[in-house]
DNA sequence: ACATTGACCTGGGAGC
DNA sequence: TGCTCCCAGGTCAATG
């Protein structure tokens, strides 16, 4: 489910309410997720201020002063903030209360989702030290995309979806980014020209900068902290439109698959 | 080092 | 209605 702009519009929704907000208890109702949750959340939780909630490619990080909750939606995880009254749902496997009254509840069906606590330095930490730059930061540009797909035999839509190459490009903004930059999804990444490395990352810049916007991409089960959709699938190209027409040159709309994900694209915009 | 594939898990929709 | 099959927004680990 989420992309880099959908943990980026969960992240907003949940800081107000907890940033400066000391835990007052942690329920694991189910820590069956990618991995185990973290074992005595709750011992090593309450009492303990969130400091600030920042995020890492797709990672949420709930700080406090000694150490740093991670927080992954996987496929289909999400967050909502909730008066600790409601009563929980099947999928609602933790929540985190605070003194408030107000709980952050993470529901995950599918369990691909992660709920870690670690003393680290995030940014040290394995799940995150070996991962490439943030997309909207200055370190990724066209001549730093150029310089490390040299030699990549790997399609380019693949490419960017790698999190060491750069973080938060997941499969719809894959999609949309290579229809916005003219470049067909199969072109070998090594074969990219310099020219097309920075139509490229500017169009990953700006797909992902109008999605946050936007709130995210809702094409199912997407909500955000208040249960609201996002509404930057109404504005979608490529992705999810297969067979409809292009909406820049009018030709039916084609889906492929690469590694085993779909890829969406106009064979006429996007010339290999 | 790089590329490819399977695995994890549940639910929803299509087709019969 | 109900069964089977396929698909899904992620990413790690194993394999060659």
């Amino acid at each position: 489910m989420p992309e880099l702009p959908e943990v980026e519009t969960t992240r907003n929704g949940i800081a107000p309410f907890v940033e400066n907000q000391i835990v007052s208890q942690v329920i694991v109702r189910d820590g069956r997720l990618r991995w185990p949750v973290t074992a005595d959340l709750n011992n090593i939780l309450v009492g303990k201020t969130i400091t600030a909630v920042k995020r890492r490619a797709k990672y949420l990080l709930l700080e406090t002063d000694s150490g740093t909750l991670l927080i992954h939606l996987g496929m289909s995880g999400r967050l909502r903030v909730l008066s600790e009254a409601v009563p929980p749902a099947k999928h609602d496997h933790v929540d985190i209360a605070f003194a408030n009254g107000m709980t952050v509840r993470f529901t995950d069906p599918r369990r691909f989702g992660a709920v870690l606590w670690t003393k680290q330095d995030p940014a040290s930490h394995p799940l995150i030290s070996h991962l490439g730059p943030e997309p909207l930061s200055d370190d990724f540009n066209g001549r730093y995309l150029f310089d490390r797909s040299r030699k990549r035999q790997v399609s380019i839509k693949t490419f960017i979806m790698n999190a060491e190459v750069v973080v938060g490009v997941g499969n719809i903004y894959a999609s949309e980014s290579c229809f916005m930059a003219g470049i067909h999804p199969q072109i070998t990444a090594g074969r990219l020209t310099r020219k097309q490395a920075d139509k490229l990352a500017e169009c990953i810049k700006i797909v992902l900068g109008k999605a946050i916007a936007a709130g995210g991409t809702t094409l199912r089960d997407f909500r955000d902290s208040e249960g609201k959709p996002g509404y930057f699938a109404q504005e979608l190209l490529v992705y999810a439109r297969q067979n409809m027409d292009c909406r820049q040159c009018g030709h039916p709309i084609e889906l492929i698959r690469q590694a085993n994900r779909a890829t969406y694209f106009c064979p006429i915009c996007q010339k290999r």
